[in-house]
DNA sequence: TGAAATTAAGAAAACGATTAAGTAAATTTG
DNA sequence: CAAATTTACTTAATCGTTTTCTTAATTTCA
């Protein structure tokens, strides 16, 4: 690899020229440093990262900690459509990224001594486990972080608005003359609270009261669970009359299977998913689209301020979806 | 930051010492060994990977350029299903996973500049336009290196066995009694390529000929595309009775939009898709599942072998995929 | 017992960059 | 025209490791 001290000798100059020249600096003559870029260009150099981060204590790189607890990964729609925006605003401010795991060298570590053998300029959070000890000692140190749909104290967030998304949806089912509408929600995580109060909010204002058997607490992406809960819902005495799924994805799924049985009760009755992906709109579900690609961009901005401008401060943005009306809810 | 200075000192020792502990050379004693690994460990220490990279050129790191021509980026199943294996793969073998672009510090460079100031061990390409001069660049490089899904002599590549799978599908369509069948082929790639030669191979061999109406050049994960071709291929005085499509997204992409539009005559036939995303498990495609899956394992496995053993020997790997059958494929 | 071999540690250079401080020459200023 | 300032460099230290040589102490064995 050639390095600077090969140009310099090249040139006539000192390395020092060199990198003041190739970095722009001011007092270097115009001749000199056009000539030094020349015999850079020309010799194929690059600027070391490594040697670059040993000196500045800045790598230019943000870790990304993406652990999906469903096992799905990259192939969550939603969570990698978040990454895919957040890569791209990275890039355009001058950051690469990397993966946060929690093995050095292929022996277990944790995800902070990770990010300190990286020595990361920032980390974000997607889709994680939030309780997770390791995420939390993570969270805890003075690294500048940006959590995506959780909130913690000590940094800052990006979420998306469940509130609002459930208090539409449940006002969409009601003007289409829905009263009893029921919910499986996900586990407990900050989500689905704050999809829960959004659901009993647009209850209480609408003045629907709300029956304990409609509300069930289930899984997110996973269809087995979500089938087994609509399944019991469909089996009440008094059925609901809208079903609220946790997901696009477990909707999706539970509808294939209650196909696959030849079996129309579901298709007889409202469904509503979640997120917005892809399938939904083909389909025409009725959900409520996230808005990932802003999670992801305002996600970066909030990440790079608390790099290169750290104040203290931590802000927690809260972003707005949009309902998109397919036509599996019917007007009653 | 803690550094091995600061455990030297505290221990009374050198920093050459704290290293070689720390390291677990041989040529330090029992005793020492221990003290230094508890002191590092109590003072919260971890290894700075700058600066190891600076002095031994390593840097654990792969770079991967993962670049989406149709823009769906990691939102694609299979690449990312590809992607996520090879992640998972990576992390065993000690190398951590960082995204190549062509901006370096927020300017625009190109793929091997980005590679030679990262450092990367090795590189893989998933998902690329392989004629981007960049590219060309960068597989010419003395990087070592890993395609995806395409063939270039100078590095090793791990391949989806394209010419199988529609060999495959089209014998099952034969198998059903079909005789006039269509292919709508993606953009003219390798796969493409070799997809058309399992198309046109298993004809010869069950003696079906082939109308030239029948073989449509459309484009991958183009729903608009797909959905013009399907249009023109109904539209012929001889229609096919089972299409194969360029993959299941652009396949239930056009199913959707029949039905938006009130239209059973692609329902009326028999379609093929390919890839065997989620969803079209959930619908009953039938389609061709490639193996992502071992296709990420498999180029990892090669890349680290290629950095830490080199040989010169480039591989070139096939991995099959299998069929899925759903009941989109009449039985005539 | 004493020379050779082994063990355990340290000293120092190096990796490739950045940057504060210094210096000599050129230029400006009053 | 001498003093002050500016310009254009260079020197040298440093970031945190790794690694090659040394050296001193200890062990081995003839």
């Amino acid at each position: 690899m050639v390095s600077m001290k090969e140009i310099a000798r090249n040139c006539g100059v000192s390395v020092a020229t060199v990198s003041k020249a190739l970095s722009g600096k001011k007092d270097i003559s115009k001749a000199t440093s056009d000539k030094i870029r020349k015999v850079a260009e020309e010799m194929g150099y690059m600027l070391n990262a490594s040697a670059r981060a040993l000196k500045t204590n800045r790598t230019n790189n943000i870790g990304v900690l993406f652990v999906d607890n469903m096992s799905v990964g990259l192939a969550h729609e939603y969570f990698s459509e978040i990454l895919e925006s957040f890569r791209w605003a990275a890039e355009e401010n001058g950051y690469d990224i990397t993966f946060i795991n929690n093995h050095i060298g292929g022996m277990s570590s944790t995800y902070l001594n990770h990010c300190k053998y990286r020595n990361f300029d920032g980390v974000v959070i997607i889709s994680a486990d939030f309780k997770d000890p390791q995420i939390l000692e993570l969270v805890d140190s003075d690294i500048p972080l940006v959590c995506i749909d959780y909130n913690y104290d000590n940094c800052s967030s990006v979420v998306s608005d469940n509130t609002k998304g459930l208090k539409q949806l449940v006002k969409y089912a009601h003007s289409m003359g829905h009263e009893k509408i029921a919910f499986i929600h996900g586990e407990m995580t900050d989500v689905t609270k704050n999809r829960l109060n959004g659901f009993f909010n647009a209850c209480r204002e609408l003045d629907i009261k709300v029956n304990d058997d409609y509300v069930i607490e289930g899984k997110y992406h996973d269809i087995d669970d979500s089938y087994v809960n609509a399944r019991k819902l469909l089996a009440l005495e008094d059925k609901p009359t809208c079903i609220i799924f946790p997901d696009d994805y477990s909707l999706i799924g539970t509808m294939s299977r209650f196909a696959d049985e030849k079996d129309d009760s579901l298709q007889n009755i409202s469904v509503i998913g979640y997120d917005g992906i892809k399938m939904a709109r083909f389909i025409g579900l009725t959900t409520y689209q996230q808005d990932a690609k802003s999670l992801g961009m305002l996600a970066c901005k909030r990440l790079v301020d608390a790099i290169e401008n750290p104040s203290g401060i931590y802000e927690h943005s809260i972003v707005a979806g949009h309902l998109i009306e397919g036509s599996s809810v019917r007007k009653i």
